[in-house]
Parts: structure tokens; C-alpha cells; sequence
DNA sequence: AGTTTCGGCGCC
DNA sequence: AAAGGGCGCCGAAACT
């Protein structure tokens, strides 16, 4: 993985570059090291064309061959034969990494030179351009680069879709020339410290991926089917609704007085015109507060028919194998940097269907929220005075912030951030913001220049330099003059923020409807995402300290992580996620005396989490 | 008939 | 009280 602790605690004070590899650095110490150490930590490594073995060979820090290239009948011999090797450089880790878990092979760290290849795009302003390392490979010898292959679809029960290799096979010599080229573009990036910890920890997330899609997340089938009988009922033969369902469409009817079918939202913004009530959707806000007896079984309704659809029993004969849930996950598979999984609804598991998620015997769940990440992150990011030492502390954030700005309220206080970190446009929020402007004048400073960068047309970037698309539209429309790079050091995102730039409130006023949109979009993607960047290290910490241990990191969504480990080793693994938790604020803010403490929960069953 | 978009809601 | 970021999923509606 991405961090030397050693190398981040000796660099106390250097707030702004994080190292991820002391090293490295060039120089005659790293002459010395290679002397003493005869053997190149980091290795890279292509699959031979026969699909089956594997070519590899030692490289130096800057991508430069060591020697000749080693043939070896397949990956696994290749990797255990080695287990000097620092890190192994190869194209697409979901090409290669899964067939060496199915070997039992692990391996420390990688460099995904695909997921590299992105990052790289992105912050160079080009990221509609290809990824692959083929078309990597063409730009390099300025040849017709060839399209991305499209994105398989989920296939439901499939545990190896996305992780056959494409046909985009790239030879090792190829290999090597994109991977040295993309270390001189690291070293052009805003903050090249920053980019290579950022490639870094993107690659640890595809191990920890791959190792969580072949660990799966317990699933007790016959738990899940007990709660799908006492919310729906009894499926009744064909297909159709369950009998709860049918029983709530037959309310919804009967107060109409008509046949209404609850989910077409057609006809029940019909129905409810008939009885006299406009409504413009039947989204839920919209219609609770409506006197209406079909309110109620309609509500209720909507909540069942989701769960029966979403998570239902055909999602549990799709989806879970063998006590295990195995979903497909993607890391960096937004623009913020958060994963996404492929098929199966990971990341929306809704709280009753949690129930179902329990340990095997004897063993228990650690379930790891961290608290209030995007706040405390955006302390960390704007170096906001008052925020950072709110955020200092490990009790209740909104608690703190409300004590400040906001005479003890709470509720105000968090809608107030929440509102600063979303984007909200009217309502209290607008009057709450100014409370908050006026008390952590940076922090929204920060948020309202990503805005304002969103909406003149230019790219935002989180922390680390993960970096926002254009917006398609503002292509498309070609509104013409826009640069579509920030100014140097002018970047939202940097840590060059103007000093003076909380003073001045900023109104939207002047922007188009679409670019105000796209001003929250930028406006969120700088917290977002660096708090994405965040979790990212904190994951990689984790999966390192776990590596030894019987336990299994087998869940992960955005700001939360379920350890699966024996019941003696539970404690220990608490005592892990604190450390990690530790370990990635120095590694990307640096010294920061801003803190991410986590609430964990050591239980048998998800549900009992919270 | 097959494919894409929409509406609504689940999660963060 | 009002409606603001990121996603995935499903069925229905709207298309080709």
C-alpha cells in the first residue's frame, strides 16, 4: 500500500506535501539503498500473450528497466517468488489481483496503471480522452488512440464480469513506457506529492476491492426472507405483489374511491386531482402533508414496494451465494472518487434489510462510522480557524458549531453546514449560512470559491487532486472565452487560498440556472471528494494493519467500513481503525490538529449497529 | 421488440 | 419548512 508512516511522521510541519515515499526521493541516499539492496522493490508486470504467463522485470524509481524481462508460467508463481517486491506496477488490477486471491496470493501494493492513467487525465484537464493504458500507449507514439471498450453491465450472481481481461492487452515493453511516462506527469500536477499519494491509495482501494468481492459480506438468507415475510407478507404464486402490498393498494384504492395503481405516478396525481388536490409529483415530501386518506397506505406503500423491489427476494436469489452477498465494487467509479458497486445495491442497503448481515459463529462485526467526515474535512482542507478547532475535538461536531455560531441549536447548525457544503440556495439555510460565514469565514469561503470556479466554467479539485469533468454542457453550448484550467494557484481545492476571501459574502446572482447547478456541483465536489481521498488512506491504513489477522474487511461505503473478524480479535481490530483513522489525516492533511474519530460497534448483526 | 429516459426512493 | 451534492436500482413510459 501507500503509506510510509515513518516517512509522513519525520516530515512534521509539511503540511502541504505529503510525501508517500521517502524512499524515493533521488539523490545519493536512494544510490545507497539501491547498492545495499540488489533486488528492485518494484517490479512490473504484464500478462504474456498466451493469457496465462506472466512477463515482468525490475525498474528503477523512474519506470526505467533494471534488467531483462523474466517469463514465468503464470502470476501467482511469479508473485510468490518474490516477496521482496515493494510494489507491483501492472495495468488493471481487476485483471490481474482476483486471479492471484483465487491462487491465495496477496500482494502489499500495486500501481494500477489504468486508474493512474484517469487520475492523470483528469487533472490535466482531459478526462473525455481514453484511459486505457492501449490508448495511453498511442498518445505516447502519436498514433490513433483507440476507444475505451464499453463498461460491462452487472451481471447478477457472475463473480468474475469485470474481471476478465479486456482487449486491451498491452505488452510489458508498453507497460513500461506508459508507467514512466505517467511518473513525469505526476511530477507536473498542482501538488505532485499529493497526485503520486493520490494514485497510490487509488490502486490500495483496488486491492481492497477485489479482496472484499472475493470475501463477500455474510448474509443470512434465511434472516433476510424472516424480514421480507413480516414487512411484505406472503408472496402469493406469479409474481405479483405480496399480500401486504396488494393489501396497501386496496387502502390507496378505497380512499380514492376508484382503482389506483400507487405505483404509477401517473395515476395517482390523477386520482388525487379528482378529489380536488394538485400535487406536481407524488414524491413523498410532497404528499405527506396532504389531507388525504389515501396518505397514509400510500406512503407505506412506497416504502414496501421498494424494499420488495430493490432488495426483495429475487434480489436474494440474485445477489447472495453461499452465506455471502458479493457485490461488485468500483472503486473511484464516481467523479468524486467514491465507489460505486456493479449490481446489487450495495451501497443502498436499506436499514431493515441490515438485519440480514450477521457474522458466521464466533465471529463478529466491527461496523466503523466515522463522525461527521465532510465537516471535519472541510476544516482540514480551508484551514479555517474556528472550524479546525471544532473539529479538534472527538465529541459532537454540530454540538460545537451550534455553540458558536448558532446560540446552542443544533439542528440549525447542522443544516447550516450541510446547507454550505451542498449548495442550498433558499430557504433558512441562506440566513443560516450567513451565521456560519460570519464565524468560520474560510471554510465557507472555500466551499463558495469552488462555486464560483464551477460556475465560470473552471475544473475544482479535492485535496489530493482528484479533479472535476467539465461540464458537459458548458462544452456543448460552447460558451466561448471560459478557460476551462484554473489560474496557477488561484485553484479551489489548492491550499493557496486567498486570505482575505472570507471577508466578502458571495451571491450567485448574475449565474444562469445551469451554471448554478454546476456551482453546487463544484461546490460539493471539493468536500466530497476529499473526504473520499481521506477514506481512501484511511481504507489502505486499515487493510495493512489488518493483514496479519484473521479478519476481513468485507463492507464499504463512503464514510463506513465492516470488519469481519474472530470475536477475540474485535477489539483490536477497534483499536486498528482508530490508529488508521490516525495514520490518514497525517498522510494527507499533514499535521492537522483536526480529528476523525469513528463510532464503532462490535456486533453479530449489522442492524444492532446503531 | 429492444433500448433509453423518467420517476421515485434507498444509501451516504 | 423547503427541496441542495454524489450514486444505483427498478418498473413504467417514451423512444426507435
Amino acid at each position: 500500500m501507500c503509506m510510509p508512516v515513518r516517512c509522513a511522521a519525520g516530515r512534521a510541519g509539511s503540511r502541504t506535501e505529503p510525501q508517500k515515499d521517502c524512499r524515493r526521493r533521488s539523490g545519493p541516499l536512494s544510490v545507497a539503498a539501491a547498492r545495499l539492496a540488489p533486488v528492485s522493490e518494484r517490479w512490473v508486470l504484464a500478462l504474456a500473450d498466451d493469457g496465462r504467463g506472466a512477463l515482468l522485470v525490475p525498474v528503477d524509481g523512474a519506470g526505467r528497466p533494471l534488467g531483462d524481462a523474466v517469463r514465468e508460467p503464470d502470476l501467482a508463481t511469479a508473485v510468490r517468488a518474490r516477496p521482496e517486491v515493494y510494489r507491483w506496477v501492472w495495468r488493471s488490477t481487476a485483471e490481474v489481483y482476483p486471479r492471484l486471491l483465487a491462487a491465495g496470493v496477496r500482494v502489499e501494493r500495486c500501481y494500477d496503471i489504468e486508474d493512474a492513467e484517469q487520475l492523470l487525465l483528469a487533472h490535466e484537464g482531459r478526462l473525455g480522452e481514453p484511459r486505457s493504458a492501449a490508448a495511453a500507449l498511442a498518445r505516447l507514439h502519436h498514433r490513433p488512440v483507440p476507444p475505451d471498450p464499453p463498461q460491462r453491465a452487472a451481471e447478477p450472481g457472475s463473480q468474475s464480469s469485470l474481471f476478465e481481461p479486456g482487449p486491451v492487452h498491452v505488452p510489458l515493453e508498453g507497460l513500461l513506457e506508459v508507467y514512466a511516462d505517467q511518473l513525469r506527469r505526476h511530477e507536473l500536477a498542482l501538488h505532485p506529492g499529493r497526485m503520486r499519494l493520490l494514485t497510490a491509495a487509488e490502486s490500495a482501494g483496488m486491492l481492497v476491492a477485489a479482496e472484499m468481492n472475493a470475501a463477500g459480506l455474510p448474509w443470512s438468507s434465511d434472516v433476510h426472507k424472516q424480514v421480507l415475510h413480516e414487512l411484505l407478507g406472503e408472496r402469493y404464486a406469479g409474481g405479483g405483489e405480496p399480500r401486504r402490498l396488494a393489501e396497501l393498494a386496496d387502502e390507496v384504492s378505497e380512499a380514492f374511491g376508484r382503482r389506483v395503481r400507487p405505483d404509477l405516478p401517473a395515476d395517482v396525481i390523477k386520482a388525487f386531482a379528482r378529489a380536488g388536490i394538485r400535487i406536481r409529483s407524488t414524491r413523498r415530501w410532497e404528499i405527506e402533508s396532504l389531507d388525504h386518506p389515501a396518505v397514509k397506505p400510500l406512503i407505506e406503500y412506497k416504502k414496501l414496494y421498494r424494499i420488495w423491489v430493490a432488495h426483495g427476494w429475487s434480489w436474494l436469489q440474485d445477489w447472495v451465494r453461499e452465506g455471502r452477498f458479493r457485490p461488485e465494487y468500483l472503486p473511484g467509479g464516481t467523479v468524486t472518487g467514491r465507489w460505486v458497486t456493479n449490481g446489487g445495491g450495495a451501497l443502498q442497503i436499506p436499514k431493515v434489510i441490515r438485519r440480514a448481515v450477521v457474522a458466521d459463529p464466533g465471529w463478529r462485526l466491527v461496523v466503523a462510522d466515522a463522525d461527521q467526515l465532510e465537516p471535519r474535512v472541510l476544516a482540514a482542507i480551508s484551514g479555517d480557524q474556528g472550524l479546525m478547532e471544532v473539529a479538534a475535538r472527538a465529541d459532537d461536531l454540530y454540538q460545537a458549531v451550534s455553540d458558536r455560531a448558532f446560540s446552542g441549536d443544533r439542528d440549525m447548525a447542522k443544516l447550516a453546514v450541510l446547507g454550505a457544503v451542498y449548495g442550498q440556495t433558499s430557504g433558512d439555510g441562506l440566513k443560516n449560512l450567513a451565521l456560519l460565514r460570519r464565524r468560520f469565514p474560510r471554510a465557507v469561503a472555500y466551499v463558495d470559491d469552488a462555486a464560483r470556479a464551477g460556475e465560470e466554467g473552471r475544473l475544482v479539485r479535492t485535496w489530493l487532486g482528484r479533479t472535476s469533468p467539465r461540464a458537459a454542457e458548458a462544452e456543448e453550448q460552447g460558451e466561448a472565452g471560459i478557460p476551462v484550467l484554473p489560474d496557477e494557484g488561484a485553484a479551489s481545492g489548492s491550499a493557496s487560498m486567498d486570505e482575505t476571501a472570507g471577508a466578502d459574502e458571495w451571491v450567485p446572482g448574475y449565474a444562469s440556472t445551469n451554471s448554478r447547478a454546476r456551482g453546487r456541483f463544484t461546490r460539493n465536489f471539493v468536500v466530497q471528494g476529499s473526504a473520499s481521498d481521506w477514506a481512501l488512506v484511511l481504507l489502505a491504513a486499515l487493510r495493512r494493519a489488518t493483514a496479519e489477522m484473521a479478519a476481513e474487511l468485507v463492507f464499504f461505503q463512503h464514510d463506513e467500513v465492516i470488519v469481519h473478524c474472530p470475536e477475540d480479535e474485535a477489539e483490536t481490530v477497534v483499536g486498528a481503525i482508530g490508529q488508521a483513522s490516525l495514520e490518514a489525516a497525517r498522510i494527507v492533511f499533514g499535521e492537522t490538529p483536526v480529528r476523525f474519530p469513528f463510532s464503532t460497534a462490535v456486533v453479530e448483526c449489522y442492524a444492532d449497529a446503531k
